[in-house]
Parts: structure tokens; sequence; C-alpha cells
DNA sequence: CATACGTTTGACGTTAACGTCAAGCCGTGG
DNA sequence: CCACGGCTTGACGTTAACGTCAAACGTATG
């Protein structure tokens, strides 16, 4: 019987990575190229452990987020261990800063939506109109 | 007496518009450039008008919002009289899509904060407990 | 052994949305 | 008349985040 229940993978190829989130495996490159990764070599091979993977996840949700890959890195960084409470004030202000936005765009949205709204119904009419004044 | 209360001027140069809404002449130019404007000419200088501004307002939303310049080519064109249903049926897709990213966006946001709060926490905590250690 | 597959690095290309000159036109004030 | 400020077009530069080859390597398989 094995000690573990669920016996998740410890290591994974960069191609797993890539399909597995949906990217491409040069995008991966690119992230280690920028410190964002650093994943381990046998030969000259990446070798990806879990611990990277989930910095991976962190990567994605930053780019979601619309973070550029700068403060994600300084983002990341608060995960290795000696993180100065002002760096990690500082990132937590830049993540209000644009929660703040967020919300802000979703008031526009909703607006947005509600005006398309608007010209969709006058155009029904219109549509309407044309069809009972030619029969 | 006035007709008008208010009197809002109708004429405005590149640079008023530029210095209104804090961008530059070049990218109002660019617009132009790309078919969301079409001010008049006098001469070769342009001359805008409460309606272009009024679009101008529109484009500077779409861009809040995160659209390209071709999305908010599209939506503007819906302003501009003939609209087919399909159109704005699909522009409105595009942007409830919008507002579904926008809130998970805010999901992903709010999860983060509150990891920075608790990565925060515990820094600060190391911190006292260096202070009591080493006194 | 041949070939096919996955991987590597390196170099160059791409896209959007402007920024940054450069050179020239135009009307006004002194 | 001449300088000045504001406007014009045109051309080239910039940035981020990859995409797209190309050439070479290692290994597993028939």
């Amino acid at each position: 019987m094995n000690h573990s229940a669920a016996e998740p993978r410890d290591l994974f190829a960069i191609a797993d990575l890539a399909s597995e989130f949906g990217i491409s495996t040069r995008a991966i490159r690119f992230y280690e190229s920028k410190g964002l990764l650093a994943p381990e070599r046998v030969g000259g091979t990446r070798i990806f452990r879990r611990r990277d993977r989930a910095r991976l996840i962190l990567i994605l949700r930053g780019k979601r987020l619309g973070f550029s890959l700068r403060d994600i890195s300084d983002y990341l960084s608060l995960y290795d261990a000696h993180s100065h409470t002002a760096q990690v004030a500082l990132l937590a202000g830049k993540a209000e800063e644009r929660l703040v936005l967020l919300e802000a765009q979703k008031r526009d949205l909703e607006t947005m939506i509600s005006e398309l709204r608007e010209i969709q119904l006058l155009a029904r009419q219109r549509l309407a109109q044309e069809r009972t004044s030619h029969p």
C-alpha cells in the first residue's frame, strides 16, 4: 500500500506544464530568463518540481490580474522567505490600487453594457418599424 | 441675455483636449489615423467639436476597460446611426465576457491581497521576535 | 544504424500604442 | 521683417511579452 493517497507527481517536463496551463514552452523559458522560475537541470534539460509549478501558477494569476512580469517577480520574491515588511506593504498597496481600478472598471463596463442594450433596443425597434412600413 | 445657461464651448484645439484629458496630442492624432476621430479642418488645423470630444471620452473609457482601439472603433460605429443588431449583440457579448473576467480578477486580487497581508503579519512577527531575542 | 522526438540556446520578428524627433507652414506681436 | 508658438505630416524608435525559426544535442525505438 502506498503511503500517499493522491500521489501527486513531483517532476514535470517543460511541455507538461505548458500543456497543463495552455501556454507555450517559449513563455516558460521566457519567465525563467526573467528570473521568475529556476527549475533544476538534468544535463541541459529543465526539470520542474511542484514548487516550480506553484510559482508558475502564481505567475499566471499575476498575468491575469494585469501585473507586469516585473511586478510578479517582486511578488514571488515575497514567498522566498526573507521578505521585508516594507516590500510587502508596497506590493499590498499596488494590489489595492489595482482593486480600486478594477471596481471602477466594473462600473464603467456596466454603463457600457446598458448603453449597448439601449442601442440594441433602438435597432430592434427600427427593424420592426421597417417591417410594418414595407409590408 | 444669453439663450444658454452654462454656455459650453463647441470648438477645441487639439491641445485643449489633450490637456483636458491628460493625454498627448500625438495620441489624439493617432486615434484619428485609426479612424476613431474625424475632426473638421480649417486649413490643415484640426478643429474638434463637442461631438468629437464625446467620442474621445468614449475612447478613453474603452481604453480604461482594456479594449483595443479596434474594439473601440467598432463600439463607436454603433453610435454612428446605422448599427445592425447583430453587431450590437456581438459587442454586448464582448462587454459581458469582459465583465465576467473582471469579476474573476477581482476575486483573484482579493486572494492576493489577503496573502500579502498574511505575509506581512509573519514578517512583523519575525521582526518582533528578533527584537526580543537580541535585546 | 537511422530516424524521430523532445529539448536546448540564440537570434530575429511581431504587435499595439504611442513617443520622439525633424522639417515645414501659418498667424500674431513687437 | 522676424522671431515665436502652435500646428502639420512623416519617419523612425520604444516597450513588453512573447512567436518563430534555425541548428544542434540526447535518447529511445524500430
